[in-house]
DNA sequence: CGCTAATTTGACCTTAGTCAAATTCTGTGG
DNA sequence: CCACAGAATTTGACTAAGGTCAAATTAGCG
């Protein structure tokens, strides 16, 4: 399921901490210790847990990606971040001690490792590398969101649709960008059909080709200069 | 400066690791202890710390009120939170090891105590309570923003407006909401002038009443039906 | 091959931003 | 206490961005 190779090469793992769990996990999977966790695999478009639930422990991204949202008062979804293979979901709502107030759900096939809570905790407790870089973690996202809410608010359309897709070359790493229209929109926070005359502009530009679902991007320097600063 | 009225009665604390922070605080007031902080006043728009700048430790207020904000690509600010008395800012940052991403000003005349980076640290290494407490309410903090986020996204102006108020409700407790238009708009996320309309509708509707810079919200209902959800 | 869902286009209209000008406040010095 | 300069607020006129709705087209899957 999950080798060294794997470990070492696939998993983009950007932490400390991160690399002190899937450490754990892979010592477990070879040696056969302690810290309980299971790996499961869902299709596209399974939700690993709904906005409202309660959270029992944590998503470790073997392969695949998943999408986190959060839904609007008309049922419309705000993507607020793409999580990929290495990190981590569904831990934050677990700290809070209350219900998740976002869902996340597979936007490919995704095999994915569960640790269930206490066990989380549990290795928190001792663990002080993992403590520590899970509070940077933390803070850095709010930085992270403080940003995007200072974006929404101050920039046109266009502008964060070209910042969007600069998030998305990375979380694609290399492959072409391949997201629904919807999501796309709901990732920039716009309606569909304002997203799709966009990319259009974007290809007369010459700035992405697409291939149906495919978006390649074409010229980063433009989206750069596009999304501003 | 502060005694222990102020810190049962008028400081508001919300969580026990401010709690522990504020206590460790006063009993240095009270027994002259070992953690050092010091007591500083700023006038109304002096800054506590600006974007860029090195974190060096945690601003704890303890009177008056200070926004969070970021300078968009143009210089416009966009408010990210508004803290009041017995809240603590700046430690966020602080965690990740890198400049400040946003700024901090006094809104008014504030008193507020400040405690070195080294000596909230090592204060966190020995608590696990201080500890577990950020670690949660950087979490919850993390709930807010994809709330904030998703507001941006897909809420009118009029709608965000009204949920502002609401927050402001809370921030200003009991007292009028008394703030600038321009501070008033730039956590609204719109332009000034588009604030002014829409407050004058407010108090045409009878929602709120005006006394120059001071708003006194007269239906809170009504508000929550326009904020939604 | 056919059916459903996703994408795209067109027409229209509302919201909210911009710019300029008028008015009102506020703090300061006389 | 009053006058006044500079800010802050308010109003008006205009414009543009982007949302909505409906219809047409295309893609993807069984």
């Amino acid at each position: 399921m999950i080798d060294k190779f794997r470990f070492d090469n696939a998993l983009q793992i950007r932490s400390e901490w991160q690399r002190a769990i899937w450490g754990q996990i892979l010592s477990e999977q070879l040696q056969n210790q302690e810290l309980k966790h299971s790996f499961i695999t869902y299709k596209k478009g399974a939700q690993l847990f709904q906005e409202a639930s309660i959270p029992r422990g944590v998503y470790c991204i073997n392969q695949g990606m998943v999408k986190i949202f959060k839904r609007g008062d008309e049922g419309k979804e705000q993507i607020i971040h793409i999580a990929k293979a290495g990190e981590m979901v569904g831990f934050r709502a677990m700290f809070t001690e209350e219900p998740y107030k976002v869902g996340a759900e597979a936007l490919e096939e995704s095999n994915i490792c569960f640790i269930g809570k206490e066990d989380f905790l549990s290795l928190m407790d001792t663990n002080p590398v993992l403590r520590n870089g899970i509070i940077k973690e933390l803070s850095k996202e709010l930085a992270d969101r403080a940003d995007f809410i200072t974006n929404m608010a101050q920039k046109s359309v266009r502008e964060r649709l070209a910042f969007t897709m600069l998030i998305l070359m990375d979380v694609f790493d290399k492959q072409p960008i391949n997201l629904s229209r919807e999501d796309l929109a709901n990732f920039v926070g716009t309606a569909t059909e304002t997203l799709i005359r966009l990319l259009k502009d974007f290809k007369e530009e010459g700035i992405i080709e697409v291939q149906t679902r495919k978006i390649f991007v074409l010229q980063r320097e433009r989206l750069l200069q596009i999304a501003g600063k």
